[in-house]
DNA sequence: TCAAAATAGTGAACGGTGTTTACTTTTTGA
DNA sequence: TCAAAAAGTAAACACCGTTCACTATTTTGA
């Protein structure tokens, strides 16, 4: 939901930054931050490649675009699923699947995502101000608000700190969908049946965090 | 411990290998492979550019070395600890704190070392041949040996398979490394206490991880 | 309407990068 | 001793992100 803005002549340049921005993304997915260069983005726009410094400070804040962008398309599903009324276990499990999808679906956007916030220093972390109001924080705070209905429904152990458990749990689906990124057969036992033991594998991994979770089972 | 060799010219060979490895070292753990360029290294070791190429194929293999011993010392680590007499549960919660540990104490090490596995394509993974060989995959034998043990003694249910909750523990524990290496500040709840604070977030995500697989507790 | 100011766009350059090639110097081994 | 092998180098190639001085266009305000 972009707000369109007043004056003409805004207007066409926020038309002109959006078709960098969408040749960006397409080299991006494919190629990564280092295949993205600006000399090629600029051939492909049929532009200089300093003219894209009359839109973009630097590449970094071009890419950090593409970044902020992809972590709203994981926030929006996350939440989706999250509002849902289905029962508690099988919604925690599809959130976790979502999230880790969705970030290996676009490999070289979700590294990127993590690897250096802004080229220099890390972003807003949890407890410092700002971090509730960015992507990542928002996304966060669905997984803590889960954390907590499973401690109040009884689901969860009652001396879990739904702050801590979060950051537990986000590590957790950070390290698999980092591990699918960058080794592909990670999940599977033998190299056929792929795809198929990828989602079961993720489904394990979402069980095994949430039974660390959960207060005396069976 | 380097098998010393043969004729005066290799080992003469070797040490000046040795000595483009150590100045990359050092480099490579204070700025990453970004801020490790080869004209920087020849000018430190007082050679041509051109020189390092007499001793290495390129960039990419150097620094695949560096991050080979990296993860030979992870792996030296972790064998000792799991060679040790301690009781089962506080052996693995050490295991998991040793390697995130090492991981973040050379956080461009870790981070490097699965950001592509030697530059394109990925090295061998479990199933294939090669990966019992490999540094990576010593290491998660490791843990897989110590799932066994606990399925045996009967402190983990009996229905998991040590293989696929071998690689689930892995990738939490990946996650939780990338987290710190990325996010230093990730685990503390405040601003202060920093370095206590991260300490105690490990054990937490080891009992965590660790309960997943126990049998029925309390 | 018309000049001035702001904006869009450009070519050329600066200082970097990894790597290769042709060349010289040194070391080795028979 | 002397040819062959190895070590080392300067210069170039093809890239990269970014900046600067400059022109052309567009917008603005009196």
């Amino acid at each position: 939901m972009t707000t369109s803005l007043s004056s003409p002549a805004e207007r066409r340049r926020h038309k002109i930054r959006a078709r960098i921005l969408t040749a960006a993304e397409h080299v991006f997915a494919r190629e990564g931050a280092d295949g993205l260069s600006i000399r090629r983005l600029a051939e492909n726009i049929d532009y200089s490649p300093a003219a894209i410094y009359k839109y973009f400070s630097s590449k970094d804040e071009l890419v950090d675009e593409l970044k902020e962008s992809f972590f709203e398309l994981i926030l929006e599903n996350v939440n989706r699923i999250a509002d849902t009324a289905t029962p508690f276990a099988e919604r925690a499990r599809d959130c976790v699947a979502t999230y880790v999808r969705i970030a290996t679906e676009k490999p070289y956007h979700y590294a990127a995502a993590f690897a250096g916030e802004s080229a220099s220093g890390d972003g807003p972390v949890d407890g410092e101000p700002g971090f509730d109001a960015s992507r990542k924080g928002q996304a966060f705070n669905v997984l803590k608000g889960m954390i907590s209905e499973g401690v109040e429904t009884g689901a969860f152990r009652s001396n879990v700190d739904p702050a801590l458990a979060a950051k537990s749990l986000w590590a957790s689906m950070h390290g698999l969908a980092m591990m699918i990124v960058h080794i592909p057969s990670f999940p599977a036992l033998k190299p056929d049946q792929e795809t198929l033991s990828r989602e079961a594998f993720i489904q394990f991994h979402a069980d095994q965090m949430i039974r660390g979770l959960e207060a005396h089972h069976d």
